[in-house]
DNA sequence: AAGTGGTCTAGACCACGAC
DNA sequence: TCGTGGTCTAGACCACTTC
């Protein structure tokens, strides 16, 4: 086991020069859906390199979509799934601050209650809990950017009870006090109507974007939230690039 | 070099069993956001295991965004970045017809210019082309379901100067066609209006979902197009799971 | 200076599935 | 059957960064 150790050829590790080639070599077209990549041991000959790197990088585009791997038969460009996006939902005072602008939060009601059957609809619960339903309103400038419907599962959640959301915004405060949660995400375009329009103090006619999302751990979720954002001054913007990207924009 | 091949503990190959056990630590809070994880050479321990394998895991956990690493210093639980989700955009007609109904297609209007420059702008030209700009509208049983607009640049497809987009929506061939591409959405809501309103069968003042998207490889733009919905007709949905998920469900 | 991760090797055995 | 990918090892040297 002579070894490894060379390394450095242009500042860049093999393994990504390596990927790099073969994503240019799909995005381009030059080996189009279907086609048979190499096998891995073509790549070890190829690039002068052992068989374990070569197979990170195959594993590594597998995992990414870009192409599927079947034993025995080898390695193929994979047809483009439709189109899938990373979207980033951003909590709301990190997005208007980050902005420039400045934030304010105004708490519009509070109530806790035992969860009614929409609740449990909404949260996935099995039985009645007691919850926490919050209505807020949050500025930018100064003038209202968005309105905020909350549901908190204090089963879930039982340190909720303990805070003051007249003054913390409460998705604020669970994005910092709970780590990590899956989420499912619902967008649609809905019409102000009369509570929607004086509250964001916009016509009843105007049309909203209309963010809805439930986050949760593994059973119940710990907190749906409904925002309602004037629709042509918010839009979320999504973006796709075959990996590297959605991994997290890494490097 | 004795080797490897014990393998099959449980069916389940052992790095993904680590790395499922250590997802759980971070999602259950048990590791919150700043945690210090155990070293490598600490894991390699407690699985009986090599450091690469380890390595692997940790890896993945890193570029899936749940861990940070930093030499030296170690490996710490990120603080989840606000809500990121993998959000599907199907192409219409598998859209409709994955639904069970009735697709189908009309074209409205097919010009082909030299671009202008809002074209121009769409497109990230940098010079004017010629393209071909397209509204058609497709149905669901019948009744509208959408109405599209899409610039196409014939700098960059220029097979799509051949295609008979009476037949075929340029949606689809695009996506049959040219492979693996990166995109940009932008989502927004905007009011029906005359022309939309009449379109899609809707009252002027009807709150639509837009969805607009810009198809590149690299440099100038392949396409540029945007899709209207009624908004409350259709809409979005989008899961982010820490990976695995986003990684394209794997498994 | 030393501990940590980053990358890589040259093997190995296995399982799957196309032939 | 046997080529292919799937997983794993027991090392190695390097680069970085904190101590």
């Amino acid at each position: 086991m002579k070894t490894a150790g060379r390394k450095v050829d242009a500042d860049e590790p093999l393994y990504r020069r390596m990927r790099l080639d073969i994503e240019r070599r799909i995005l381009s077209g030059e080996w189009p859906p279907g086609h048979r990549i190499p096998v891995e041991h073509e790549f070890t000959s190829t690039y002068k390199c052992s068989r374990m790197t070569v197979n990170k990088v195959l594993s590594g585009l597998a995992d990414a979509g870009l192409i599927e791997r079947r034993r025995r038969a080898g390695s193929f460009v994979s047809a483009p799934r439709a189109h899938a996006a990373v979207l980033e939902i951003p909590d709301i005072q990190s997005a208007i601050q980050s902005r420039g602008e400045d934030y304010r939060y105004e708490l519009l009601a509070e109530r806790r209650r035992l969860s009614t059957r929409e609740d449990m609809k909404d949260l996935l619960l099995a039985a009645r809990q007691r919850v926490i339903h919050i209505q807020c309103r949050h500025f930018a400038n100064g003038v209202p950017f968005t309105i905020e419907e909350r549901l908190i599962n204090l089963a879930e959640v039982p340190e909720a009870a303990t805070v003051d959301f007249s003054v913390t915004p409460p998705g604020t405060w669970l994005l910092a006090f709970v780590p990590w949660l899956e989420a499912e995400h619902r967008i649609l375009a809905r019409q102000a109507g009369q509570d929607w329009g004086a509250l964001l103090n916009l016509p009843q006619d105007t049309a909203c974007l209309v963010v809805e999302r439930r986050t949760r751990r593994t059973g119940s979720a710990l907190t749906y939230v409904r925002q309602i954002f004037q629709g042509d001054r918010y839009f979320l913007t999504a973006r796709f690039a075959p990996r590297d990207g959605a991994t997290g924009q890494s490097r």
